[in-house]
DNA sequence: TGGTAATACTAAACCGATTTAGCCGAGTTC
DNA sequence: GAACTCGGCTAAATCGGTTTAGTATTACCA
């Protein structure tokens, strides 16, 4: 028979002693009838069994072969009875389990960031974890802090959206569209070849030659990658990129904003162009403003295509031609590659790369350049 | 002088039981160069000091007043050239205090969710506290499991965005546009009585009567108060609703497709009318769309307010003319009380409410009705 | 009848910190 | 020189679980 545990200093039994924490925490709890908060020893000892009989019934430990059914019966009773749940804190101390990870953002209010954490939630809550969220605002100190502030949380995993990577750190990392081809880490990125290839011969295949770009800014880890691949396709269609139809995005606000200023560098320089492909869908409607303000039609004049394709891409006026990606099912993937890679670590992981496939979406801001009359203007 | 822990069972030192857990998760990980992890221990043991002795020193306990400025610098540099970072899971277990709270959305990768996120994080994270967030898609039973959830992962408070409550529990809440006045809820809701009261005496000023409205789908916490502070509001002006100018959201979907469709409803059923209030920015963005497919102009035959100023209602064409909620500083707020309500537990909290003030912001997809065309068509 | 096996549990170590009570030696006081 | 104070630490309880090794009892078997 199980006897109730006795502290040694005091003499008395050890849950009298424990009473209330100094503190005044314990105040605004609603606790159980004693006021004293439920436990594994107190359902115990309700019960007369001791904790690890509990624990071991609970958690349907094989050592629990052993024990009759009656008996479990009563332990799951007592525990639904009286309301009890297990702290989550104690027993990740012990099983060294915290099923939580961690998710790091440039900003969590900004739609490519949110989109994808939908995506990671997905997966996670259906496998039992929660997650951490810190959005660094792409200030360094933050960047580099993160990391080992949420380890220390002891997360399990983490999945970096749109960050610059830097360390090696103990604990499986995925990184969606990240940069840094760190051992160990795995990166989600998308095919940006593909995608690159597939905005500029739609654009090439209505007729225009004379394309503005928008390039992201530099901190953003598709700026440069994108970039590329926007150069190697212009290439391979025989189509010159001019240098002074480049602008690149600056500043950090998630509002189209910064795509507005840009274009308007654009049309202040005389620019001649008949197509504009945009860093991602703000900056486009950003740039779809600035171009109307300066009296030019869209898609009549100038042809936009963005990229992305965020929820409000397909209600602008006009709807806009993208290229999208598939965001939230790169979170969801991220998840379960952070998952897999807990559970069953790959000893010597050398940094995988999985590639996403884009799809474009034409829609109405994008049309075949007037040939005449565009060319010469 | 301290002496390291032997263990009672084996008879070795303890740290050498320590070894690697019978799991694989271990492996993965960098460890400090015996291949045992880092802790407070160790530490102790490095400096030939006793655990209890360094845990002082590193909290700046009061009680290590008495301990001389050397030993203390001696405990600093070494926990720094170690390494070393407390175990957070262990520090909560006996301080009985996480640091974390719980957030619960409708769904984080919708901006008003989002955008509120932000500013919760804004707050908590320069607290030092972290948040877990769960997103019950308006499912009853997660919004009725999540609370619960999230309170056995021992978060020390929980906000709840758009989300009806009906539950007493025992850590401080703190709603956002929420339903259900519990006991122990702080409410944070926007006056809807000034919202409305912006919005109608606007259009009513620019000439419009035959007003039609877009109301919120049933299951969101706003459309209720909403809706009855937008009847008021019309009484007060004198302005007369009808009822077969008013269609309500539909579907649980976050694209401006809902406000569409309704819209078009509206359109069919041959109804005249010179404005349009619809229930939030995308379903106005919709709205506009439908509208323009019926052939007519807005502003110039039909004006359109929306409700919230998500980023891109500056950037539609025409600008969208709103009422702004303070989304952001709503959810900068709510982390701010919450954390207020847990450091200093008023004893019996009332549930209180705080009203915040919407702004309204005037753009282009608003103007005076052409009066002798208008009222008569 | 002794030995093994199965049954039904429990003791106690352990996870890694925090925190209270107290120990020991040196200096001070009276 | 006994009592007291103070400085500088440590022992050990504690948080609330999990888990291994083991114990007591009865059943079965040779």
């Amino acid at each position: 028979m199980y006897t109730a545990r006795v502290s040694k200093k005091t003499g008395k039994e050890g849950l009298q002693t424990l009473k209330n924490l100094p503190g005044d925490r314990q105040s605004n709890r609603v606790q159980s009838p004693q006021d004293q908060p439920m436990s594994q020893r107190r359902l115990a000892d309700h019960l007369g069994l001791s904790p690890a009989t509990v624990s071991l019934v609970l958690n349907n430990s094989p050592v629990a072969d052993a024990i009759p059914q009656e008996t479990k019966d009563r332990v799951f009773a007592a525990a639904r009875e009286l309301n009890y749940r297990p702290n989550f804190v104690a027993r990740s101390l012990r099983t060294q389990r915290s099923f939580m990870i961690g998710v790091i953002v440039p900003e969590v209010s900004e739609g490519y960031a949110a989109t994808v954490m939908g995506g990671i939630e997905d997966q996670l809550l259906e496998e039992g974890y929660f997650y951490l969220v810190a959005s660094h605002r792409h200030k360094v100190d933050l960047i580099d802090e993160y990391p080992r502030l949420l380890q220390s949380r002891s997360v399990e995993g983490l999945i970096a959206v749109d960050t610059p990577w830097s360390q090696q750190i103990a604990i499986p990392v995925v990184a969606i569209s990240g940069r840094g081809e760190f051992s160990g880490i795995t990166n989600i990125v998308l095919d940006h070849e593909r995608a690159a290839e597939l905005a500029l011969s739609h654009l090439y295949h209505l007729g225009h030659r004379r394309i503005a770009f928008i390039k992201g800014q530099a901190f953003s880890s598709d700026t440069e990658v994108r970039w590329n691949a926007i150069t190697r396709a212009a290439n391979r269609l025989r189509l010159e990129i001019r240098t002074e139809l480049v602008v690149q995005l600056e500043g950090d606000s998630p509002s189209p904003e910064l795509g507005y200023e840009v274009t308007h560098q654009l049309l202040a320089n005389r620019q001649l162009f008949t197509a504009l492909f945009a860093f991602n869908d703000i900056s486009a409607i950003g740039a779809i403003g600035a171009l109307r303000e300066s009296g030019q039609r869209v898609p009549e004049d100038v042809s936009v295509v963005g990229f992305d394709d965020i929820q409000s891409a397909a209600f602008q006026n006009p709807g806009l031609t993208t290229v999208r990606q598939p965001l939230r099912r790169m979170g969801r993937l991220a998840a379960e590659t952070v998952l897999r890679r807990i559970t069953s670590p790959a000893p010597q992981d050398p940094g995988r790369r999985i590639m996403m496939e884009p799809e474009f979406i034409v829609r109405a801001s994008t049309c075949a350049v007037a040939s005449a009359r565009k060319s010469v203007r």
